[in-house]
DNA sequence: CTGAAAGCGCTTACAG
DNA sequence: CTGAAAGCGCTTACAG
């Protein structure tokens, strides 16, 4: 033992002092079994006199129960993710620390169960939210496999698999549509990698908007895993070739980009070209003109995800599908 | 049990299996003891072969130690600190996994230990890095009480913390330096939390500067406690009224609303006003001027802050205050 | 309503 | 070099 540290007081101390068994200490503090309204009295007032925590530790092992969740936030991120997983962790946070549990992070890249492999192995957390969804996912398969109660923020095409959206294929549909009535059909649309299931589910809304409007959206104005800087450069350049009136973002790290190089080209944003973004997030906050985006509350997200996963955990059924609404934001760059 | 869930493999099936006693298990596997290189082989070949992961929990209870460590981070953010904590964060986690550590989060505002306190009351974690320092600092109060291993990113004046940092006194005096001598004497510096102590810091560096250069920084071209964009505001507006050349921002947050604002009020950077920021984050990547400032490396403060705690858990004395150094980057604004 | 005892899956002094 | 046994601090069937 180091130096001052202070004896931890346990279960039989409490026993001990009152006067009475383990068992009986256990069922005051849980409420399971059968126990006298006045020893339960007796107890909790000299667990509370004492400061008396129990060792989750012990109870864990005992119950085979961590009260811990495991956080899988991808390791590749880009600084445009970062405010969206910062605040659905706040949310989980806020359920989970309701629930007395906690969460264990897992940082990994796209391919990669190994850390997630080795938190479940080592039997430390009671179930896991997975931060980011692909087209192709191992460690949805993973924990598919090994039984293991989780939930994803993002949608999954996997049976199954217990997940929590914002509706973006809705959310596309509807910009795309508003900006097709109002301006123009000469619509780009730049995206991150293909990959992502949020790729696919905005692309699928952006061309159920042409369709709806019963146009043909033109192929060679998508550009998609455009995951660089010289992707994009590249991208803006063809599309100076073609007679384009709008780009359509899929995220705000692209449309920053996309806004630098139209400012360098001394390209007007809205007048000669007009600019929208599917995500609405503080990084183009002070951006000038503002830009009109997708709005979705990231929080909100994880709280939902939270309360799934401790359901499931407990073993309840859950709702396989769970989808978010958004809200559209119209700023200057359409006006 | 759950359907699906397979029954674990314990260290009792493995020594059954190899007609050993579990103490030689775990002697073969730990390298604790006496043990002969054969049957340790024998133990080894049998536990790679069938994937034996003993229950850390099991162990955590057995050794009185959890093979968590804590990382509390701010929950009163605001984006530009995102990049910074996520990149420590991806720092400690790369040293952590190394080590077979896992990471709980603790998400907590500046004042409030109750999230922490429930962490260490329930012996979830071996120690504690805290990821933010203040000047009156109720966390590392309560972790100096407690006698909990904890390192701190970023420096604290409590007497006994091991602190890891950036240099960021050297670092602005030696910006602020480069100011005085190229251009000019009449800067102002916009700052966040006077409760910070990064903000601390940087204004001792700024005013040591002058010093240096045997003048004296002008009290009223100092603004600090920043803390929302109606401050910032009028801050700029106050600047306005006197006679300035440089704008000295503390971090990105507050560069970022400068910018805008003197783009909307057509003051040109750096013509009429020269802009420089105490940070390099990705915030500013798109800016048009690029911004000069200072850059720091996070994720190897992250490092660093892992293995100074991990050799605290294990026992060992460490370096009380380690500094890591930093880089000026200038750029465009201040041409 | 209460308790003695076994058990969760490890580690580790102690004895041989 | 190896093992039987006690112990880590809880929970929970079982018996009363």
């Amino acid at each position: 033992m180091k130096e001052g540290e202070i004896k931890n007081i346990t279960i039989s101390d409490v026993a001990d002092a009152l006067g009475v068994s383990k068992t009986t200490v256990s069922r005051a503090m849980s409420g399971k079994g059968r126990i006298s309204e006045d020893t339960k009295q007796k107890v909790q007032a000299y667990i509370t006199a004492h400061d008396y925590k129990p060792n989750v530790i012990a109870k864990s092992l005992a119950q085979s129960k961590t009260f811990n969740i495991c956080v899988v936030m991808p390791g590749d991120y880009v600084l445009v993710d970062l405010p969206f997983f910062q605040e659905a962790i706040v949310g989980i946070q806020a359920i989970a620390g309701m629930m007395e549990y906690d969460i264990l992070l897992c940082v990994s890249q796209e391919n990669d169960v190994a850390g997630l492999e080795r938190i479940i192995s080592n039997h430390k957390v009671d179930g896991v939210i997975l931060l980011r969804t692909f087209v192709e996912d191992i460690q949805v398969q993973h924990l598919l496999e090994r039984g293991i109660p989780f939930v994803t923020v993002g949608s999954s095409n996997y049976k199954g698999v217990t997940q929590v959206d914002h509706d973006h294929f809705s959310a596309c549909k509807e910009l795309t549509s508003i900006i097709l009535m109002r301006y123009t059909n000469r619509i780009a649309l730049l995206g991150g990698s293909a990959n992502f299931m949020v790729t696919q589910s905005r692309l699928k809304g952006f061309c159920q908007a042409f369709k709806q409007a019963e146009q043909e959206p033109e192929k060679d104005l998508i550009f998609l895993n455009l995951e660089n800087k010289a992707y994009i450069e590249r991208a803006v350049e063809e599309l100076m070739k073609k007679q384009i009136d709008c780009i359509l973002c899929m995220d705000d790290a692209i449309c920053s980009q996309v806004l630098r190089i139209l400012r360098q080209k001394h390209i007007r944003v809205p007048q000669d070209i007009k600019v929208a973004s599917f995500y609405n997030s503080t990084i183009l906050e002070n951006s000038i003109p503002s830009v009109t985006s997708l709005s979705f509350d990231a929080r909100e997200l994880g709280m939902t995800a939270c309360k799934l996963l401790l359901n499931k955990i407990e073993g309840n059924r859950v709702k396989e599908r769970t989808l978010l609404s958004y809200e559209v934001v119209l700023k200057e760059s359409t006006k």
